[in-house]
DNA sequence: GCATGGAATGTTATATTATTACATTAATTT
DNA sequence: AAATTAATGTAATAATATAACATTCCATGC
């Protein structure tokens, strides 16, 4: 179920592909996976956690190269667009999204101790659910989000 | 469908009612709704679209009561915890909640043109199949919130 | 190759949202 | 009435995000 944490994997394998991903989706659209794009692309991959805006700052002054803010967000609001990550509102925070060819309604698991977020898979059933609801009110869906915020199973036996 | 402004109605119903109940309910709860948590709830409820921290602390001023923002942040959050009303992350903003006696699947449609904030009504099937990915999952709900951005009816023909 | 126009990035400043920490006042209990 | 706890006041500042304008990059037509 889960691409994160709670089932150990190779990350990096994730990683890659994700940016791969990425490169053929952005190559597709015509639209230009710049070197800064794709490092914070990246970074938010490497993440197992959502990674804040300014977090993502400062790692990529730790290596070297020291941008503003605005840097950062532009990166950010492109891969939004393209549907590259996503943002957790709840948390001010984004995360990879694991098949952004495809426009979704994206679910999250978002828990509150140990800060991991998942994101749930074959939400189509919601999705139909939902999509019904906006059409009987008229309601042209851009962009949904389902941030639910909890305990993981994990935390729960912890506490 | 909505309590809003699509369509029209005497919203001063709503407000008073909307005290009443959250009167009630502390009352039960033995927690107290002071006069700044009881102002700062009818100024959200007095609004068809979700309030922000600071328009709420603006208006406070006007009336003469000038409270400084962790006054306006500790009453939303009173009123966050007592599930009087809701916040929408996406917007930084809160609203309103229509039925604020027990936990439920907050479920909102958010018009990107005109700033209209709908609460879907009766989302008990979405609530259910999340509640069973949920459990399968064993991940433990305290608060799922679905924030769905787009166009109302209204606003797409405007176009 | 090279001018050029649009896209992307750099840079500075600042807006917006939210919290920390500590003092004071109000309400409730004893 | 004193003690205790809850609520509010106050000042400072943290955290998040954007505006406005300058500069650089790069794809394209010549």
């Amino acid at each position: 179920m889960s691409q994160h944490a709670f089932h150990p994997h190779h990350h990096e394998h994730c990683i890659h592909d994700a940016l791969q991903a990425a490169d053929v989706l952005c190559a597709e659209r015509g639209v230009r996976l710049t070197p800064i794009r794709k490092r914070v692309l990246e970074l938010v991959w490497a993440s197992h956690k959502p990674l804040g805006a300014y977090v993502i700052l400062e790692k990529l002054t730790d290596e070297g190269h020291k941008p503003a803010p605005p840097t950062v967000y532009r990166a950010l609001e492109f891969l939004l667009e393209q549907g590259l990550i996503h943002r957790i509102a709840s948390l001010n925070a984004f995360l990879g999204c694991v098949h952004p060819s495809e426009q979704h309604l994206a679910c999250f698991f978002l828990c509150q101790q140990c800060g991991n977020a998942e994101e749930l898979q074959n939400s189509e059933v919601l999705q139909q659910e939902l999509q019904q609801r906006a059409a009987s009110n008229g309601f042209l869906i851009r962009q949904p989000i389902l941030e639910v915020t909890g305990l993981c199973k994990q935390c729960q036996h912890h506490e």
